[in-house]
DNA sequence: TCCGGAAACTGATAAAAGTCATCTTTTCAA
DNA sequence: TTGAAAAGATGACTTTTATCAGTTTCCGGA
């Protein structure tokens, strides 16, 4: 396990565009930029703790996290999977708490730490900032309501077609008239999304690809038929 | 079903020093009062329904707002229950989205609503004030992470007991060995907010009643062994 | 290339929880 | 005060999903 170290400028960030850092002045992207470490990070490694005091702010570069939550059993709920441009632990450090939650690489990742004087102060400096950073978690507060409302009542078989979909949204890789879900999860992983376990995912997969609806293609889910996919999540009325 | 006005100025109310509003000067109190309605609302009446856009902020002076979301087929799933000195409605504004969720009074209720501009204008001339709104709104985020962990993972059994402590800790009134929950919740509504079917709410409490962890005062619940419940739970291992 | 462990898969079984039908009790308004 | 509607309760039954035990497949490092 190797943690080594990288260099980039947050302006030259491919990413920028796709982050809340976009819209910054130079000066205040400098000032992110000072105390600023990059880090690669392998497949498996942990980058944050649940119960511990969050320092600053992860930035991703590059890969894929997964940010969870286990129970007293050890059972793993999956909350987000955060992507290049993505915000990392930013929910603990502005309510000043210990991290709620766990964060692992997925996917080898580059991520960058920003120290949370750093960011404060830009925060603090800037309320258009402020405002796009505001708007942008509450956005996500509407999206775990709506979370919530589903796993109190939509059936596993739903939610993981749901499940697919939302995954298909944010990593989907255009076909002609399907679209491969770009992202190497286990069937563990795919649970722990979910909210159910191991082998029922395994079942439900296999009569979704019976049906026609999905294809495997090597580690990865290609979507066939989105659109009863959606029929299936109850997303829609049939 | 009447809708009667009321008139309280924010810096003689009560529940001033519980709100998010506590702390401001009185220019901007003055300001937050400047277009200020206040409605006292009956039981059953609706203050806002999910899909319609937010005109300004809702600031609880009285009663008890149950805040939910109604799946395709109506099964309602209740996010929060609001009393006195909460905010109602601030996360849709700040995202700029359509209201994610409905509000209906389960207790008569006393309602002041703050017309958006006013709060905007004291949210972005007072960063003090701003902070003290992100934090709330982070930590409600870190609640909300914990309550979909739970749901996806805790039988319907262990969220009731921890539903129960929940409500406990917010209305109980306190007595010499136990404890009155302090709000009359119908067994559809505590389904509600367990995510669960009404007969499975009903069973189980009769259960717990049984077990000696709670009784039926009129229409509330004591509970009498909030350890043995919190062992139900799971929130402590045994 | 071969071995060991992880991941994927399958089947059997049990437990949890939802649904439906029915009945009783409570509440509230005419 | 009473009668209808809502809320609460109970039993029978079904479906869903978890759990456990076992097998097969895949993959990376020695």
């Amino acid at each position: 396990m190797s943690k080594v170290e990288f260099s980039i400028s947050c302006s030259l960030c491919d990413h920028l565009k796709d982050s809340l850092f976009n819209g910054l002045n130079a000066d205040e992207l400098a000032r992110i930029n000072t105390h600023k470490t990059c880090i690669q990070y392998k497949k498996g490694q942990n980058i944050f703790y649940e119960g511990t005091r969050p320092m600053g702010l992860y930035c991703m570069n590059g890969g894929k996290v997964k940010v969870y939550k286990n129970n007293l059993q050890g059972k793993e709920f999956i909350l987000y999977i955060s992507k290049p441009g993505d915000f990392l632990g930013y929910r603990a450090l502005l309510s000043e708490e210990f991290y709620a939650a766990s964060a692992t690489v997925l996917e080898d990742a580059k991520i960058c730490f920003i120290q949370k004087e750093d960011f404060f102060e830009v925060l603090q400096k800037n309320p258009v900032f402020m405002k796009r950073v505001v708007k942008s978690i509450c956005s996500e507060m509407g999206i775990m309501e709506t979370k919530l409302a589903e796993l109190a009542h939509k059936s596993v078989r739903e939610r993981l077609a749901a499940s697919l979909l939302m995954l298909k949204e944010t990593y989907g890789m255009e076909g002609e008239s399907s679209e491969l879900i770009d992202i190497s999860l286990t069937r563990d992983d795919l649970a722990s999304i979910v909210g159910t376990a191991t082998e029922t995912v395994i079942r439900l997969l296999s009569e979704f690809k019976n049906e026609g609806l999905i294809t495997f293609e090597g580690k990865k889910i290609r979507v066939l038929e989105p659109k009863k996919l959606a029929l299936q999540a109850d997303l829609i009325v049939g």
